[in-house]
DNA sequence: TATTGTTATACTCTATAACTATA
DNA sequence: TATAGTTATAGAGTATAACAATA
């Protein structure tokens, strides 16, 4: 089996070439890191979002968001407060500009995504979406599972 | 749309999870970067290889392709030539160790690829296979298209 | 003049550990 | 003692540019 058919590289360059497609618009064009993209990607949707809740839906640990959510509060799009119920918590809050410049991003990223997602077939979407789900629970599993123990046991 | 529905996000993150999976085999376990071992997966299939086709082949630019190529050499796994067509090129042959190096990880990886797939139903990795390889065409497509001619363009 | 490979440089990202505050 | 957030640091990875050799 060659290289190019080699699933694994496949998965790995399709990734790549897809996220690089994305980050000419919203880090290029916008300015903002995945990290920055992502918490204001979850913060603009909810009216408040928890540090824990924050890591574990961007699935960026809590250095990376530490850091992002720094740079957004500098930059005027969240606000950051200590958690009333557990002070050694945070939470986060979208400001106006905040969701003024997410809703500017979001439009220019969704249409970038579909330009690429349009050359596809129908059917072929679907099957994407399909074999991504179903991808997507076996890593998860796989983590959870008998080998992949190392990502969670510390 | 939530960011956990959010097609890009998806991609990208199983597309991380199952990268890391596999360098936990042929990064911690065999001290290969990615760039060495597709290098040596090319290299391993075929009797020589220009320095050109690795690049394309690779997915890799002219810098990581030196570098890597460079610890391969030095590791012992893989010769350089100077090429007698055009003395500008480079020819890249696997050595004896570098195969049954190549061999062993093989192995490995795929054992670990397997425990991964084998979680998914039968359709389930059919309709995966079938969607990738549409968006990776729609990928490309794209690159050589309107918008993302920047990437070729230089 | 253009292309290839190499080297150099700066920048970003990642991983890890230390430190402070809170529980 | 354990957990959360922050800060610090080192290592790896990425992008770009300069350079020498060759076409």
């Amino acid at each position: 089996m060659q290289l190019e058919t080699f699933f694994p590289y496949r998965l790995a360059v399709v990734a790549e070439s897809f996220s690089r497609a994305l980050i000419e618009v919203y880090g290029h064009e916008f300015g903002l890191s995945r990290e920055e993209w992502r918490l204001l990607f979850l913060l603009a949707e909810e009216p408040e979002v928890d540090s824990l809740a924050l890591a574990r839906r961007t699935t960026l640990d809590k250095v990376q968001v530490s850091r992002a959510a720094q740079r957004l509060e500098d930059k005027g799009f969240i606000t950051r407060d200590v958690a009333a119920h557990d002070r050694r918590l945070r939470v986060y809050r979208c400001t106006a500009a905040g969701r003024k410049l997410f809703q500017r991003v979001r439009v220019a990223v969704d249409e970038r995504t579909r330009s690429i997602l349009d050359e596809m077939s129908a059917a072929d979407r679907k099957a994407l979406d399909r074999g991504l789900n179903a991808l997507l629970e076996a890593v998860t599993a796989f983590q959870a599972g008998p080998g992949g123990g190392s990502l969670q046991t510390k």
